[in-house]
DNA sequence: GGTTCTTTATTGACTGGTCAATCAACAAAA
DNA sequence: TTTTGTTGATTGACCAGTCAATAAAGAACC
């Protein structure tokens, strides 16, 4: 029964397994027989259409990134100060969608592949460039030539805070992961201006 | 020619090779077979002394950390001032041995395998809880009760940089992100004070 | 409207390889 | 002869990726 147009359906199907498989239990150790299965389907269907695991995985990766970088900007839409713009680029770093077990799990296993694989790598710069960008942006205004320097430590706490998350059930979630960045920022430009 | 008392030797043996194949193309695809011919013996020697593959790198793990550990006692005898004592933390925890691309790599492993085995996260609980409580301890005199909170970001700070050095080649290197840190330490305090 | 052809969808079975862990056996020291 | 050290060989499992085969949907041609 091959319905026509199935491609991006099941494309789809497995971005969506991967990211829920990664999640099921945090482990990294995911098969493309399970994910395939969890998308309906035969392991060799998701080789036809991604070729390797490697690239299922990145599709995913995209995917989440995606999410994140319309989250972002729908933030920024609601921003009318250059403060304004700072505090929604953090807020979207910590949103509730960033802070699910299954993105969390994603965003560890893409780490670990960025060391080896350039595709992984090139995406991850992508990400950092763009926070870093949209935090200088947003800093600028506000403390001048300072704004490079404190968005590199913003960023790093960002990513630093989200790790700490991740890995102990401990330490701030969501909104208090917020509540940290935006106190940090606070001393910085405290001390900038 | 079994020789009596080789058991620390074997352990130890196994441990440096552990890093060292961790740390040599930075990969995590580790095999107990690749590090026990690094460390001159049989695979089979390894599991004999250790167990299971885990046990193995939760060794090398607790090493890592103890001389980590070491690092911040001795820096710790030559601060005077509390301020010292928060710099001299810092530093440690950025010092040339924390940035070799083998425990850089171990570290990564060391956080997924805190996802699912009980006993290295409770390693890295231990970890946590030493540096925060090495911060609080250097920041109260300086801020008091918001000594705490800097703490916990100055240690999610530290986490963040280390990760985003340890990822892209690009970011600042140990000097770089030990000056980093202490820029956001500046404005924290100058902000609580 | 039927017949062939091509394209897309789909899977079960298989391959080639890897790896952790075990075990039986051997060697030497105490 | 008991304890400690040591390994080659093997087992058992898992898994990514391939392939041949099947099935249907449309296209082209008569």
């Amino acid at each position: 029964m091959p319905k026509l147009g199935m491609e991006p359906i099941r494309r789809a199907a497995l971005v969506k397994a991967t990211i829920e498989e990664i999640g099921a239990e945090g482990s990294l150790e995911v098969t493309v027989a399970r994910i395939a299965k969890r998308a309906g389907m035969s392991s060799a269907l998701a080789h036809h259409y991604f070729g390797s695991k490697d690239e299922i995985f990145l599709a995913a990766m995209r995917h989440i990134l995606s999410v994140y970088g319309a989250e972002v900007r729908g933030a920024l839409v609601m921003a009318k100060s250059p403060r304004d713009r700072v505090e929604a680029v953090i807020r979207a770093g910590f949103s509730e969608s960033n802070f699910r077990p299954a993105t969390i799990a994603a965003w560890l296993h893409f780490y670990v592949l960025a060391q080896k694989s350039p595709a992984a790598a090139r995406l991850l710069a992508v990400y950092q460039g763009r926070l870093r960008s949209n935090l200088v942006h947003g800093l600028r205004p506000i403390c001048g030539t300072a704004a490079p320097g404190i968005a590199d430590r913003i960023a790093a706490l960002i990513d630093g805070l989200y790790l700490r998350t991740g890995l102990s059930g401990a330490g701030p979630r969501g909104p208090g992961a917020t509540a940290d960045v935006l106190l940090a920022l606070e001393a910085e430009i405290n001390n900038a201006t």
